[in-house]
DNA sequence: GCAGAATCGGAAATCGTTTTCCTGGAGGTT
DNA sequence: AACCTCCAGGAAAACGATTTCCGATTCTGC
């Protein structure tokens, strides 16, 4: 591998000029030396060792992200936003996938620790269990001990700067759009009980029906992918078939759930938005083409990304929280529904 | 932060001797200075630099990966087939994304050299121009001058590694069942002409309907994506609805693309598959719940991702190509279609 | 007990850069 | 002409690890 010593005597310079000139430096070196350095670099085909560079500079260009799942089309579009900020300031990307196992999450950041990154990024619902959070923060103080700087996308427990979602203020407005539409007895699929975003929204929706008077919805947990959802839309399938139960709208707390609840009503003949009315949240590009088109709360994913990894490259000390809110999109899977008799 | 000198002298031996402990050395250190040691690390919470044991070690343990688009659930899975072995060896993954832009995808090859990953893997399709593919493969050979491995996942264009999707073999087969359903006119919703992967599969489907003695199908480019697909079938309309054309199927070069061809039919009226019939390519996991569920042709996207990256870590002088197989299946978007009169 | 082998610990060189400090010469001011 | 300032260029010290030597033990076998 050629180093810049190559190039500096290739050159007939001092190893302190071949670095001046190449790689970004206050101090002007003359021109006749300057283009001879360039001549040898590009002659030699030299590339700065960034490990050597980041090593005497103290500071690299790489930034971390961490997410659960890359084929979760909710965690691809954050990456997606987040890698565009980093190109666009010349930064480079490692990125780390969970498979939603916290331990993971604690591993990754120290290795992102050791890798000195310059920020790291964290996407994606943690579990409620304090003792796991506890240990995720210990890693990043330790992380940001060393001057390292730290910002979330999702729930705000760890103060750092955070890009939150209006998790529970979007399915409320949900909530209220759908009550609006005449239904009034709902059910949830709640994905699972410890995940921070599910209870989020769940705890949003189920809010903003008490307003209204409404009763409780029937809430059905499992996991939070769309086989969790077809599993959770499979178990409440009899309720809607059953007259009593009254059942007239589901609401999924994610897109790719309320895929698998349309799947999981499809296969037993129940018409979605006819029999039922689904709704999902997130409003994941990839499934915007479903029939039907599915009702959700629309999130701006890959702004959020973006808007974190800015967060956090831009030094502040205290943290910061931005919310970003929802927007309910009606499409084909949820309709109106008459006036329903009392009782 | 703390170094590795903090730990040595908080433990009270040399740097050595806290090197060897703390990490992966031939030589044994004994059990109370190990201990000493040990317990400083963990008390000042020691984190190595990984820059400087790249440096000095003179090998990383960072791979690169670049795809073109992570939004795209085909980059998104044979990325986290890739990120799964990366995960089992302890290696970490920088990503990259092109957004299909040649330039950038050469630009990335460049900065993953000078950041001394110990193997990139370049996934996706690169165009068929030779001026930009020429440079490609100079960064590339510049790169494993510097003991750099390479691997690919796509056509085997760099004489690197490869992981060869069975692209043309994969259409023809396609090509084959659709015309042992009856169909006899196709068009193709054909992709960029200068796309390897797209030009791949026209021709192996082309080349099917060829030696089966069936006319040649209708040709419409396009961009690779959802939009693209829309737009193309789009153009197609007519030529379905009108008799003297008689298409009876369409086949778009990737389940992307077929997603949009399925929503400008619907959106024209056109039913699939009782007026058309749709087929893809890919068999996209997040895809699968489509109505109605797109015939299309499998292949195993985390597996052809995690086996580049298998290729790319063990070290074997000559370049090799592994051909992986579509497999055909069928779903609801194509139908059997009765014998046809004659001419 | 003693030679030789094995082993453990430490001093110092090394990896490829950046950056501080120093030096010598050019240019400007009285 | 003497003095001062500025500035381009180079020598050398970081940066934070690993690793090669080398010296000092301890162990082994006779």
């Amino acid at each position: 591998m050629v180093t810049l010593e190559d190039v500096a005597r290739h050159a007939g310079v001092s190893l302190a000029t071949a670095s001046r000139v190449l790689n970004g430096s206050t101090r002007q070196v003359g021109a006749s030396l300057r283009a001879k350095v360039e001549l040898a670099a590009t002659q030699l085909g030299y590339r700065p060792n960034v490990a050597a560079q980041a090593l005497a500079r103290g500071a690299g260009n790489v930034i971390g992200l961490v997410v659960h799942d890359l084929v979760d089309p909710y965690f691809a579009a954050i990456a997606d936003g987040a890698m565009r900020v980093a190109e666009s300031r010349g930064l480079v990307v490692m990125v780390g996938t969970t498979h939603r196992d916290p331990e993971r999450e604690i591993a990754y950041v120290s290795t992102l620790n050791a890798q000195r990154v310059c920020a790291v990024l964290l996407a994606g619902s943690r579990t409620a269990d304090p003792h796991v959070t506890r240990r995720l923060r210990e890693e990043l103080d330790r992380y940001r001990e060393g001057g390292g700087r730290v910002a979330c996308v999702g729930q705000d427990l760890l103060d750092a700067d955070t890009v939150v979602p209006g998790n529970a203020e979007g399915a409320a407005e949900l909530a209220r759009t759908l009550a609006g539409l005449g239904h009034r007895r709902f059910a949830v699929l709640a994905g699972p009980a410890g995940l921070v975003t599910a209870r989020d929204r769940v705890a949003g929706f189920a809010g903003a029906l008490a307003g209204l008077g409404l009763p409780a919805p029937r809430l059905v947990h499992g996991p939070f992918d769309r086989d969790g959802g077809y599993t959770a839309a499979a178990g409440l399938a009899d309720g809607i078939t059953a007259p009593d139960e009254g059942v007239t709208c589901v609401f999924a707390v994610n897109d790719v759930m309320a895929v698998g609840a349309l799947a999981a009503f499809r296969d037993r003949g129940i018409r979605v938005p006819q029999d039922v009315s689904v709704a999902g949240f997130d409003d994941i590009a990839t499934l915007r083409d479903l029939v039907p088109a599915l009702s959700t709360v629309r999130l701006p994913l890959q702004d959020m990304g973006a808007r974190a990894l800015e967060l956090a490259l831009d030094p502040v000390e205290e943290a910061r929280a931005e919310l970003v809110t929802g927007e309910v999109v009606l499409r084909e899977s949820t309709r109106r529904v008459g006036p329903q008799a009392p009782g």
